[in-house]
DNA sequence: ATCGCCACTTGGTATGACCAATTTGATCAG
DNA sequence: CTGATCAAATTGGTCATACCAAGTGGCGAT
């Protein structure tokens, strides 16, 4: 059970996301939302700040207003790729972008400034996922995959880098448990990529880097692709 | 003239982030910091939500934790820059890094997918940077540079990335006034970028596209070391 | 049709009270 | 002395009510 204001602002963020109030449109009242939520009015109000803080709203004495979607904060993406029953593709492809452009630059600068020890910590981590066959199960297989990219992460002691990909992964994660049973791992093409990456590595090599994980991306983007058709397979298959 | 609960959120804030309040550690409760800055408990209330919001504390009844800032919300990046007189340059610096890697995704998205006609309207903005005279004067070169990239996002038509980087900017742009004067465009350098990114978009061709933004990259950062370099020496002169 | 004025609505703040969950610390059993 | 236990104090979550200042909208005068 959560609080009453987040579920306020839940269904308001839900509303705007949603495009039942448009950008520049005024929302209610928060007296009217008291009686819309039956809620106190200090509820309202932090429910009302918390979507101003989201960059979903503009509160003025006078009335607030919707801003446009683009003028909005990062967090929000959590909250739209709940708005439907599926996640949208084409936002989750999106996203997967951009965590990809993060941990290779992440990648970048480790190859560029890290001591060899920590170099060497992050071929430790590759191990696990050179081998092509099936020795481990898919989930300590996709954990493995996971520890390297935080390594990368920590690695990179890039501050604001750590903190767009923690708030793409945390947003993200969560939403993709309807999808991830149908994606199985492609375990030649993941030991394909650890031994490209492991020689990156060993020769400090960036543009080699570079090349790895734009394959990288590729491969998960495939397989991501393919995950989403069966899970929509499978949703039809229930209706 | 600012709510008073954004005073007290900006004064947590700046507390929490200058480690005033460590990773862990328990909060003044809410009825202490109403008496600290003479507020109402709705007030406070709403300071905590927002200190909530942005990942910096954890709040639960019987009290409020400090979260590490690794785990906050990308939108600390604006108070972390205005926590010293003059921003922290390795900060900075990590931020123009994600800045150009978002731009330089963005520029990949257009050349892989957009219009001809789309490409065409980038490059009518590539004009006013490709010549290396001064004929405008630095202001409406810095426009002409922030409406390339602008419209480099708008045509990558990819959401999560508009918001990373719309975050990252309007965090950033502000708090770099003290040094913005002391970073005169090199001309000459931007105008070979312009003619290089002019040939990628009209070959589309991307590992040119990619190289061009690494120049790029190196061409900010310089520039940006200089500024900071003659902005400290300029801050020392007065004290 | 435009401008200026005023009543009304709206958000911002303030008190005071009560509940439920957590924390705290004293107490007790081993 | 150590630990588990339990009751009291503390803390966050919600509610009701009231007042102020800033913005909104409609009215009438020009």
């Amino acid at each position: 059970m959560s609080m009453k204001s987040d579920q306020v602002a839940n269904a308001l963020i839900r509303d705007v996301l949603g495009g039942r109030y448009l950008p520049g449109e005024r929302l209610p009242s928060e007296r009217d939302l008291v009686t819309r939520f039956d809620a106190n009015r200090g509820a309202v109000r932090e429910a009302m700040a918390k979507l101003a803080q989201l960059g979903l709203a503009e509160v003025q004495p006078g009335g607030a207003r919707v801003r446009k979607r683009e003028e909005a904060s990062l967090d929000i993406i959590g909250y739209l790729l709940t708005q439907t029953d599926l996640p949208d593709p084409d936002l989750v492809d999106q996203i997967l972008m951009i965590f990809n452009a993060m941990i290779s630059l992440a990648a970048t600068q480790v190859v560029k400034a890290a001591s060899d020890e920590t170099i060497n910590e992050i071929r430790a981590l590759l191990k696990p996922l050179s081998q092509a066959d099936a020795t481990n199960n898919d989930a300590s297989h996709g954990e493995a995959r996971f520890r390297l990219m935080q390594h990368f992460m920590l690695a990179s002691e890039n501050l604001p880098l750590q903190l767009v990909a923690r708030t793409l992964f945390n947003q993200f994660a969560p939403n993709m448990s309807a999808v991830a049973d149908f994606a199985a791992p492609d375990r030649e093409r993941y030991a394909v990529f650890a031994q490209q990456l492991d020689d990156a590595l060993i020769h400090r090599d960036i543009s080699a880097l570079r090349a790895t994980f734009d394959a990288f991306i590729e491969l998960n983007r495939e397989s991501m692709t393919r995950a989403f058709m069966l899970a929509q397979r499978a949703q039809e298959a229930i209706a």
